[in-house]
DNA sequence: ATCGTATTTGCATCATTGGCTAAATACGCA
DNA sequence: TGCGTATTTAGCCAATGATGCAAATACGAT
């Protein structure tokens, strides 16, 4: 799983992972906390925290017999960051858009004078 | 496959196909073009593009024997504004970043001040 | 030392994925 | 029609991933 945008996208591809992304955005919190909304045998919880762990994507740590997790900003931004790459291609489309619209109200309105 | 998140951020947690996005940022290719920095064999290729295309990453038209794909941004902004939804979340780590260099600063400048 | 809670490890299973080769398909052109 | 190029389908394999159950481990509290 070499590069960190591999692991990071593959953490993020399954909606679990990302529920419990958004669960920790709110703060940390323990396996028990993380499994609860979810019909998933614990085993199965931990094993997907600890693909989170392998991504960068949550820190864990030992408090008695507990783990808290805690969501991870790093990789994220390093996801945002790649698809930010990609951000003047969504204005490129918006701004075609915007130009056919525009191309299409003009002729609507020069269809409106003819009447 | 269900949601389009998971479908999309599974496409792109592959080297491959994200260096396929990337030359097609640049333009439409055809298969042939896009395999051709890959020590792939062809079927692979077709099957990757498979992949993107049900991500709704890309689209392909039929021209003659070749199929020129094309990026398309709709699932790239989505999971854009899936990310951007921690985006708070990486400010406020840097604020707290900030500050702290803020206290080392100040603290730096106390002990000059005793010298 | 023992009990109970929290969490992980160890198989076993089943589905998916990425890769290859060989064969099929699709189309333009001679 | 027949050839050559472009691309996909089919079949096979090895590796990985998600999930469950049962057992092990870790640690606080009694």
């Amino acid at each position: 799983m070499q590069d960190h945008l591999t692991s990071t996208f593959s953490a993020l591809a399954d909606p679990t992972r990302r529920a419990m992304l958004a669960r920790l955005a709110q703060g940390p919190a323990t396996v028990t906390e993380l499994a609860e909304p979810f019909a998933l045998a614990l085993p199965t919880i931990s094993r997907h925290l600890k693909v989170l762990e392998g991504a960068g994507l949550i820190t864990r740590e030992k408090s008695a017999q507990f783990r808290p997790c805690r969501l991870e900003a790093r990789p994220l931004e390093e996801a945002d960051a790649w698809i930010g790459t990609y951000r003047e291609f969504f204005s490129q489309r918006f701004d075609a858009l915007e130009a056919q619209l525009k191309t299409m109200m003009a002729a609507k309105a020069k269809e409106e004078d003819k009447q």
